[in-house]
RNA sequence: GCGCCCGUAGCUCAGUCGGAUAGAGCAACAGCCUUCUAAGCUGUGGGUCGGACGUUCGAAUCGUCCCGGGCGUACCA
């Protein structure tokens, strides 16, 4: 719609002689002003040296003259043209969100191009915890949105399973095992605490008996704790309806030689060096305070190696796009691995690395602390008991990325009115209350009638259908920004449009079916709206409350 | 010290490729249920947009400096 509008502005544009700007065309913040707002003369007057509303005035005019689109136009404040759009074109729009149902807001703008998205990635040392959902949710976001855009997406979980954290891990679950027998057995300094150790240990016993006391090979350990963590991981996902495609193993780039290659062709073209028995990646100094170690005195290369061949294994696979979410702990990394990639010769404009800053948790005033030593971890799969799997979702996609989140387990639980998420699903279930009714009192046959748009020309009707009419370039410009968070923004919008126009119009009424059909079919549009909406922040559109 | 992110209403936050009178939810206050779910609607109060300077017709938005908070600054990932 928007570019519809936009491009007729540019015809008169040009058929005035004009010279071409990129001007901004955006409904104004006041609705007084109207639907439309267009600053193309400012920026016009700005090139020419002439007065901003000299210019609007003359384009106004000819805008004019395009009355099968414009209800009003005009000029205001420094040289701003104001659009008021038909109604019609409105109610237009109705027909189009009911023939396309489910498909309405998608676009095919990257029609034929292939994405990656990888998130998650956590190792699998342990269950996942709370601060984990934030990417968690994000990422499931996220490449919906893309999906929304046109992009054939695969989702995709990178885990590092051949360094030095999954033989803490090893170590851990046998110093745990060891301890059921000599219970003075020295825990190692840098081991995981968590009690799901203490349980993977009392299994191996329970299954091996004593056995396996004195193994100098540990891999028994650390397959049986990596497969056991990997189930819970998957399962907790599975919670919140997050299936990724590939699980990608780090052990893959070992095997395949991809990590050895990357390091010869370093050592190849001058861009490492050895220091102190250890392979440093030579940085540029003008992005970097110093060089970077890739392969450690011990000969093991450190996780930028890996990351660096990983990442050119996902641009070998003939990505269009390639989305990495971390962890504002990884705002640095990232950096560097980019860096490398580069130095080996491949572009990185394909990639685009979303970084998220830390959560924070709290309930009510009293805030909850995430410490990692303890025993008792407040796990992402106790944060989905406790709120449940909307509430989480919701809340953890409901800020910016970039900002830190504060998230308020007691509100997110709460049942009511101060739960922002139940705003946006009551809506949906007071649409579908609505249909109930409908079908208990009406007939099919009075239900399927043609409906007279003309009888949809409220007010509350009309802004309700303005703000639906909305959602494609809506979707669109959060999927170029992909941030969902304003996904949100718009829904609440559309729920509170539909409120207002519930308030004020009685839907079912036996006495003027002809309203009720055409305001029915308004309801429909709505629930659309609101379930395609729900389905792209990844909630659920609840029938009743 | 250096790098990245953040600082907007009492609270949590939108708005940030410069645009008109800075918004929402919660909290506070005042109203609205014999009619499709009041988890709703209507109205009121509430702001030196962390601070200072600068850029310009115009700055919450851009630049410089300062203050405050988070995350980095490993031969951990």
């Amino acid at each position: 719609m928007k570019e519809v509008i936009s491009n007729i502005i540019k015809d008169v544009i040009r058929k005035r002689g004009l010279p071409e700007v990129n001007f901004s065309l955006e409904p104004p913040k006041n609705k007084n002003f109207g639907d439309l707002s267009a600053n193309c003369a400012l920026l016009l007057a700005k090139a020419a040296g002439r007065n901003p509303r000299e210019i609007a005035a003359v384009i106004a005019a000819d805008l004019s003259a395009y009355d099968e689109y414009f209800s009003k136009v005009e000029v205001a404040g420094a040289g701003f043209i104001n659009l008021t759009l038909n109604e019609k074109i409105y109610l237009g729009v109705l027909d189009e969100i009911l023939s396309k149902g489910g498909n309405y807001g998608k676009s095919d703008a990257n029609k034929g191009r292939k994405a990656n998205l990888e998130w998650v990635s956590a190792n699998p040392t342990g269950p996942l915890h709370a601060g984990h959902g934030r990417q968690v949710c994000l990422g499931k976001a996220i490449a919906s949105l893309m999906e929304w855009s046109g992009y054939e997406v695969t989702r995709e979980y990178y885990y590092n399973d051949a360094g030095n954290q999954m033989n803490n891990l090893a170590k851990s679950v046998y110093a745990r095992y060891m301890q059921l027998y000599e219970t003075d057995f020295p825990f190692p300094e840098d081991g995981y605490h968590g009690d799901y150790i203490k349980d993977y240990a009392k299994r191996i016993s329970e299954e091996k008996g004593d056995s396996l006391k004195n193994s100098d090979d540990l891999s028994y350990f650390k397959n049986f704790a990596e497969k056991r963590n990997f189930d819970r991981i998957k399962s907790t996902l599975e919670t919140l309806g997050i299936n990724h495609d590939v699980f990608f193993s780090e052990t893959e780039l070992y095997k395949n030689k991809d990590i050895e290659n990357l390091l010869a062709d370093f050592n190849s073209k001058g861009a490492s060096r050895v220091e102190d028995d250890a392979v440093w990646l030579i940085m540029d100094r003008k992005r970097f305070q110093k060089d970077k170690v890739i392969v450690k005195s011990s000969g093991e290369p450190t996780y930028r190696l890996p990351d660096m061949a990983y990442h050119i294994n996902k641009i070998k696979r003939g990505y269009d796009f390639i989305v990495d979410i971390f962890g504002s702990d990884h705002g640095d990394t990232y950096k560097e691995v980019l860096y490398g990639v580069e130095t080996a010769g491949y572009k990185t404009e394909g990639i685009k690395v979303i970084i998220h800053q830390m959560v924070t948790f709290r309930s009510g005033n009293e805030s909850v602390r995430m410490s990692k030593r303890s025993d008792n971890v407040y796990y992402l799969d106790d944060l989905i008991k406790d709120v449940g799997a909307d509430a989480t979702q919701f809340f953890f996609v409901m800020r910016a990325a970039n900002t830190h989140l504060d998230f308020d387990i007691e509100l997110a639980k709460e049942q009511s009115d101060k739960n922002p998420v139940y705003y946006l699903q009551y809506a949906h279930a007071r649409i579908s209350g609505i249909f109930r009714n409908a079908a208990e009192n009406f007939s099919d046959e009075v239900l399927r009638k043609q409906f007279n748009h003309a009888l949809l020309a409220t007010p509350d009707a009309i802004e309700l259908l303005k703000v639906l009419s909305g959602f494609p370039d809506e979707v669109e410009s959060v999927a170029a920004s992909l941030e969902p968070h304003k996904i949100i923004s718009y829904l609440n919008q559309v729920a509170e449009s539909f409120h207002k126009f519930y308030h004020n119009n009685r839907v079912l009424n036996a006495d003027d079916i002809e309203t009720t059909v055409a305001r029915l079919r308004l309801c429909e549009a709505a629930g659309t709206v609101l379930r395609n909406g729900f389905g792209i922040i990844g909630i659920s559109a609840p029938e009743r409350m």
